[in-house]
DNA sequence: ACCTGAACACCGTTCAAGT
DNA sequence: ACCTGAACACCGTTCAAGT
């Protein structure tokens, strides 16, 4: 038991230190926040958080893993009525961690780490998306492109501002179809 | 003539620079182009970067601001048979800088000047594609989403690494327009 | 095992001084 | 006007030392 025990307080700690990450990631942004400042701000030496973690980048992805777990547990529970819903819905829950999509981008390009999880990210988005657009009738050889395109377009909505009706208007014009060109 | 000789060097040196920037920004990234680095292959001392660019970020701006000028002088002299040849055009030559996609992306949440740069940048994109795709008979009220999700595309094809095949397929099924749903 | 104060190497930028 | 050597404040990370 007490080894039950240490491993739970260490755990605790862990996610204090992720809760203080997280907040000021999305404050601040990643690189603007010093680890002395996220540091102090979890009541703790500097370089106290290199037991709980390698490096910042380990950091960057505790925080993303419990976000990303938290938002799948929601989105399993949730029921939609179509498309468009579905769409809206993972937009709105992926803005609120929307100013880390260009910081892991960015860091893809440097770190190892982070490269992994955007990738392992991406086949998991990817094998979610893929499911509804059988469903929805896609024809087996456009399902990939048209999966990208999905992707790439959810991406666009949280790195680029965009008003709620735009956002609207564009879950609908890729639920529905791109019409067809000049031909009707 | 002095004054025209002055201002002509100062153009040419300002330039050397730039094309140090550049090929270092490409290969090595931007945040890991040290400007002690930048400066030596520059063949200059680091502080003397100062009297020709603001600060770092102004260096981004003007390699990205060069590279426009010349990419969008080589887009006015093509001619394309449709609109997948031309979509391809754009992203296969974007390609070639994509490494600083994401690093504008990063850094326009930091740095107003770069904010600046990429908000203008997509006003022009947007405005060369709302011609091509009003001409290809996309009705009014579509125009604006579908233009969005071309431009999101065109980022993502940059951002992610993708197969010539992939991104042909991926080309192809948004100019043609994503397949209705389930209906026929 | 857990935590720290002090140091290290490095960064972008500035400043006083030169021509 | 143009350029520099030296310094500044800051960064992520490490290390020796403590409990």
């Amino acid at each position: 038991m007490p080894r039950n025990h240490r491993t739970q307080d260490r755990e605790e700690k862990r996610n204090l230190i992720i809760d203080a990450a997280q907040h000021l990631f999305l404050r601040a942004g990643y690189e603007a926040t010093a680890m002395t400042r996220l540091a102090s701000a979890a009541g703790i030496a500097p370089n106290t958080i290199y037991w709980y973690f390698k490096d910042k980048d380990d950091v960057l992805i505790a925080v993303l893993d419990r976000e990303l777990s938290a938002r799948m547990a929601d989105y399993l529970k949730q029921s939609f009525d179509n498309m468009t819903a579905r769409l809206l819905w993972v937009v709105n829950q992926l803005e609120l961690v929307s100013p880390l999509v260009s910081t892991v981008h960015a860091r893809a390009q440097l770190a190892p780490a982070i490269h992994g999880w955007h990738e392992q990210f991406h086949r998991l988005i990817e094998a979610l998306l893929r499911v509804e657009l059988e469903a929805a009738g896609i024809p087996a050889e456009h399902i990939e492109a048209v999966m990208n395109i999905w992707v790439f377009t959810i991406e666009g909505l949280l790195t680029h501002t965009m008003t709620a009706s735009q956002k609207q208007q564009i879950c609908q014009t890729l639920s529905l179809g791109i019409p067809q060109q000049a031909s009707a």
